[in-house]
RNA sequence: GCUCCAGUGGCGGAAUCGGUAGACGCGUUGGACUUAAAAUCCAAUUGGGCGUAUAACCCAGUGCCAGUUCAAGUCUGGCCUGGAGCACCA
């Protein structure tokens, strides 16, 4: 065996071995439990980043971890290669899209074979092939008939420098997701998928997952903004042309009904113009001109003074018969509710800043309850703000005194009674806008007939091909309009002229379900089998990063969810466990290009080897955690696993295979075979929790350093000790394999191991042995630290308590003083309580 | 404003149940080996009492203020700070 580590020669050798012999391959067939390991696939935008790296890593080591413990584990990868970059990068150089991204595809393999990553590329998914966008149109289709898929015409974010509209998930505090720019508002006819049809769903089955963070289930909770509230519709007592028409509105507060002095619609409302008197027409359309041209972020900033017009007309509140009058002011969102707010300026912010900047009248409706230090003032007129407590209802006729939050439900009861009422869920969340006007994704699958209107296309006729003949040199328009072979063709109903659309899906409807591909992704039949996808999902634990907490995250598993009700899989939660991977700092910082602080995983790969690389980026923060990057710690995992390398190689000659697993115990008192049980104990703890593996780490140290310093107190090795080197070496080297995956396995091989470390079960150990012989027994005075005694572990907690009071030190503490009390924790520590 | 997460040495972080605060590492300082360097090894490293020596010893300390407890980084209540998400959502 070598003395020194090389891991670049070692590296490229296993990495060929195991490419070779298909080490990896998973096979459907097998008496052991599955578990499916996943990572969030990449987009492959050229070369892998750091990012990348840590995910990988992650999920590889906690894939050949359940592989050790006897699961069939599935551990794929593909790539996500629709979109954007590879479209731009094609106009730029005015090449194929396809050129760019099977390119970069070939580089970003490359350098996953060099980390040494565990997959099966047998199964291989790339979304921009025809083998797999064939079903992702597949899919839409059944989504189409299933009712969930619709084309409306409607306001839609669209990112001009994009060219292209957004989904409302892609739109970022006004600015688009991927460019930055500021994104305007448009009204166009688009493709939708009817997620808000699971809304509820989506919520209530956030409680299912006990194994995601709440931090990213808060945060889908709060996308999906759910309310409760009630809707009334409001007559109005003056249209312009006489006819009968009511006001609906949406609130969270029917309990201040009494309270309203006038309405708000939003400038978009759709009846506004026949709300509107002659006199006020100007004023309000100058109004709403103004109002579409404001941007998203202006429109949407609550430091903006709120602004509006009176309609003219008005409405009656039927709870009391006031006659109140109605304005548009663009505090009020068109899609939102009914579009229509009620305004209580006493028990509302936004209605009381509007009432105070235009003079309306208040009437206050909800007193705190008494007694209170702090009675409102009876002029509402003095209130300096509105008042949003809880309390009690007055001013309200067969309501006063009741408390209000019983108020909610009984007034709005009344308002059902009487007709013009109704309880009202309400959610954010939108349908997902999934239309995209570029050439890069796969084409929906609909044709447009100049007699039967929209058609989809017949399943039989999938894929619908992206063309080849398009010209990306043209600005302003989507690529794919250029093709001169795409656009007309044949309506399967009719056999008449049709067209077929020209948008193409949202690439999140690609990567909402490529996890399930993976399950089966050989099949030229289906999408994928049944009882197969049933097999292997949902993925036991997905790993990846925190900006897909809605986006991606939330439309998997809206697919999921819908493919069970298509009848395609009998699941309706995607991923059991979710890890979100903090991301790779260097200097504090988000690596970036613009910053220049980015480490390339290549020169890493060169100076140290991926086993450093692998070390490092789990050593120094639970993954959940940012990490960041230092040169100094990949050199000091480098000096460890030299380190490592030579306790190995300079023992060689001592170290025997028999005993790698199962030491006969009952044959040593030495403590470094404790040690060495008390490390697997700890290492396999801390992976099954969670995933420490920083902690996992800092144990292969601790064992390391242990066995060094065994090694230094023995001047020369009898059998028995050279049986309990071999011991210990053999389990740090199988606790390591899953991260420092190619040393281990060279010296396995060096040592003369058989087939491959990473086949070799999972160390176990004995509970007995897993703790040292002997303890260091805390002595407290009155809960603080007062002296520390080596004793045997096998004391009795008499025995702790006479040593305990023997101490020298104790007796110095609690002479002269009465013991009230001893407590004795078996196995720790003594405190005694003195007055 | 609402929601979630976090706050521990110079730094990253550790601490199943409430039971030795600071594991492990980085950095720093000193030393050994070497002609020298690299590599390697050894030692020290929360702050203060305390500027020197043998060696201790004492006090304080996990964002702040209370509380529960024999015992609190850990539990409870109230704040402060930072990060993230949502937000004129009625």
């Amino acid at each position: 065996m070598k003395e020194s580590y090389f891991p670049q020669e070692i590296e490229k050798k296993w990495q060929g071995i195991w490419e070779e012999t298909r080490a990896f391959k998973t096979l459907d067939e097998s008496d052991k439990p599955k578990y499916y390991a996943l990572s969030m696939f990449p987009y492959p935008s050229g070369k892998l980043h750091m990012g990348h790296v840590r995910n990988y890593t992650i999920t590889d080591v906690i894939a050949r971890f359940k592989k050790s413990n006897g699961f069939n584990v599935l551990h794929p990868i593909g790539w996500d290669s629709f979109g954007l970059p590879a479209e731009n990068a094609a106009m730029k150089h005015n090449a194929d899209p396809e050129t760019w991204t099977d390119e970069n595809i070939a580089y970003m393999t490359k350098q996953l074979k060099m980390l040494g990553l565990s997959y099966d590329w047998d199964r291989e998914v790339t979304t921009c092939k025809p083998d797999y966008y064939k079903w992702t149109q597949w899919l839409f289709l059944q989504l189409y008939k299933k009712g969930l898929v619709y084309k409306k015409e409607a306001a839609v974010n669209w990112c001009n420098e994009c060219g292209t509209v957004l989904a409302n998930e892609q739109v970022i505090d006004g600015k688009c997701w991927r460019c930055d720019s500021v994104v305007e508002k448009k009204y166009l006819s688009q493709w939708f998928i009817k997620i808000t049809e699971y809304a509820d769903v989506l919520l209530e089955d956030l409680d299912k997952l006990p194994g995601w963070g709440d931090n990213v289930k808060t945060m889908q909770a709060n996308w999906i903004g759910k309310s409760k509230g009630a809707i009334f519709k409001f007559p109005v007592v003056d249209a312009p042309n006489g006819e009968e028409m009511y006001v609906p509105v949406y609130t969270t507060r029917p309990d201040t009904v009494f309270g309203i002095t006038y309405l708000v619609v939003a400038p978009e409302y759709k009846d506004i113009e026949k709300l509107t008197t002659a006199e006020n027409k100007d004023a309000v359309e100058e109004y709403r001109a103004n109002a579409r041209k404001m941007t998203e972020i202006e429109r949407l900033s609550t430091d903006r003074v709120k602004t509006g017009v009176p309609l003219g007309t008005h409405c009656r509140n039927p709870f009391n018969g006031e006659i109140f009058p109605l304005w548009t002011a663009d505090y009020a969102l068109v899609e939102y509710g009914t579009g229509a707010v009620m305004a209580v300026p006493t028990h509302d912010e936004r209605d009381f800043d509007f009432a105070k900047k235009y003079n309306m009248p208040m009437k206050v409706v909800i007193e705190p309850s008494t007694p209170h230090p702090n009675p409102l003032p009876q002029g509402a007129r003095e209130l300096t703000e509105a008042y949003t407590e809880p309390g009690v209802l007055v001013n309200s006729g067969e309501f006063n005194g009741m408390k209000n939050n019983e108020a909610k439900k009984a007034i709005t009861k009344w308002a059902v009674d009487k007709g013009f009422g109704e309880f009202k869920t309400q959610y954010r969340l939108r349908d997902w806008l999934i239309s995209r006007q570029r050439y890069w994704g796969a084409p929906i699958p609909v044709v447009y007939c100049d007699k039967c209107g929209i058609q989809p296309v017949p399943e039989d006729q999938l894929p619908v091909m992206l063309p080849k003949d398009v010209d990306f040199s043209v600005a302003g328009k989507s690529p794919i309009t250029t093709s001169k072979t795409f656009k007309d063709t044949v309506c399967p109903v009719c056999g008449g002229h049709a067209v077929r659309e020209t948008d193409t899906m949202d690439t999140f409807v690609c990567s909402s379900w490529y996890y399930l591909r993976y399950a089966d992704a050989n099949n030229s039949e289906k999408c994928f089998d049944r009882d197969t996808v049933n097999h292997w999902l949902p993925v036991d634990q997905y790993v990846g990063g925190i900006e897909h907490a809605i986006l991606h995250l939330l439309y998997s598993r809206f697919f999921t969810k819908a493919l069970r009700d298509c009848g395609l899989l009998d699941f309706d939660e995607p991923f059991k466990n979710l890890l979100t991977q903090g991301m790779v700092l260097k200097d504090g910082a988000k690596m970036s290009k613009s910053k220049g602080n980015t480490v390339d995983p290549d020169e890493i790969f060169e100076n140290y080897g991926a086993d450093t690389a692998r070390l490092f980026i789990l050593s120094d923060s639970p993954p959940a955690r940012d990490f960041d990057w230092s040169d100094a710690g990949v050199e000091g995992c480098y000096k460890f696993l030299n380190r490592v390398w030579r306790l190995i190689s300079t023992n060689a000659q001592n170290i025997t295979l028999d005993y790698k697993l199962n030491f006969p115990l009952e044959k040593s008192n030495d403590d470094l075979v404790r040690t060495v049980h008390i490390a697997i104990k700890g290492i396999t703890n801390d992976i099954a929790n969670d995933f420490q593996f920083n902690t996992v780490i800092s144990k292969y140290r601790e064992l390391t350093n242990a066995i060094y310093d065994w090694q230094s107190k023995k001047s020369e090795l009898n059998e028995e000790d050279k049986q309990v080197l071999s011991f210990a070496i053999v389990s740090l080297m199988k606790l390591m394999s899953p991260v420092a995956v190619h040393l281990t396995e060279e010296a396995w091989h060096e040592l003369g191991g058989e087939g491959s470390i990473h086949e070799q079960p999972w160390c176990k150990w004995d509970e007995n042995l897993a703790k040292s012989s002997s303890i260091t027994l805390v002595v407290q005075v009155n809960g603080k630290v007062k002296d520390k005694i080596e004793v045997d572990a096998g004391l009795s907690q008499d025995e702790m308590k006479q040593v305990a009071l023997n101490s020298e030190k104790i007796k110095a503490q609690t002479d002269g003083k009465t013991i009230v009390k001893t407590i004795v924790v078996p196995g720790k520590l003594v405190n005694i309580v003195v007055k």
